[in-house]
DNA sequence: ACTAATGCCTGTAGTTACTACAGGGTCAAG
DNA sequence: CTTGACCCTGTAGTAACTACAGGCATTAGT
């Protein structure tokens, strides 16, 4: 297949293809005789693979170590373990500043009563 | 004081400061004679609320309708109150993807049960 | 045979919100 | 008179792409 049907089989954009396979995120593909990228079903794989990952919330880094760990052959399931242990670590403490700020909009928010007020006490309190 | 007593103060670096004068976030700074930046109470007052609105998590874009609304003479308390508003649908929407993603990762990682197997459950799930 | 519409190519610039220099001037203390 | 701490401008780098510009290749329609 050539890059517009593996876009669409993968549902993302050439251009994030060709900028995987820059990177060395992706493994080069295969040119046709015109110049053209040629792909086989391997190659999807790959970007499924890359795909979910970021859709998992991985970093570009972070896939690049499990796209290694799923070639190395004598990788173990611990190092993949360890990379998602650490993963959700960071997810939580995002989750905890988001809560925080939340917690923190909602107060603010509620300090606006009356609405039509030209002195804003959001404003005052962030000037203050 | 100066850019670097300013840093301090507020907390942030001498760049940052820089960089939301050129961007005009803040505004300029009087110049000494030798051409150093000076600044008076009223900066630090700027910087302080552009410095909390960014904890708040508000973009560049919205820190800027921010101090417009803060600049503004006839603007109502409802401008402020709806930037408030949408910012924190926004945060929830954010909170949501990641409870998601936490859930999903967790998910994983129970699979993970044998970390000396050299077959990785969740390297498989990831390429299927 | 000609032309228009896709689709592909490379390479560069733009995005956000800064941070990190490089290369240089200013000023007070030792 | 030199050292060190500060300041200046301007550019490049970061993450993870996206969006062109400018130019072939291929195919369908006339």
């Amino acid at each position: 297949m050539r890059i517009g049907e593996l876009a669409e089989a993968c549902e993302c954009s050439p251009e994030t293809i060709r900028y995987y396979e820059k990177i060395g995120l992706l493994p080069s593909a295969i040119r046709e005789s015109n110049g053209y990228r040629f792909y086989e079903s391997s190659h999807r794989k790959w970007l499924d693979f890359i795909l979910r990952s970021k859709a998992l919330g991985f970093s570009q880094n972070e896939v690049r170590r499990l796209t290694d760990l799923a070639n190395a052959p004598n990788s173990t399931c611990q190092d993949v373990h360890e990379l998602i242990v650490d993963h959700i670590r960071d997810v939580r403490a995002r989750l905890g500043e988001l809560k925080q700020l939340e917690k923190s909009l909602l107060r603010l928010e509620s300090k606006c009563i009356d609405e039509t007020l030209h002195e804003c006490p959001v404003i005052d309190e962030l000037m203050s």
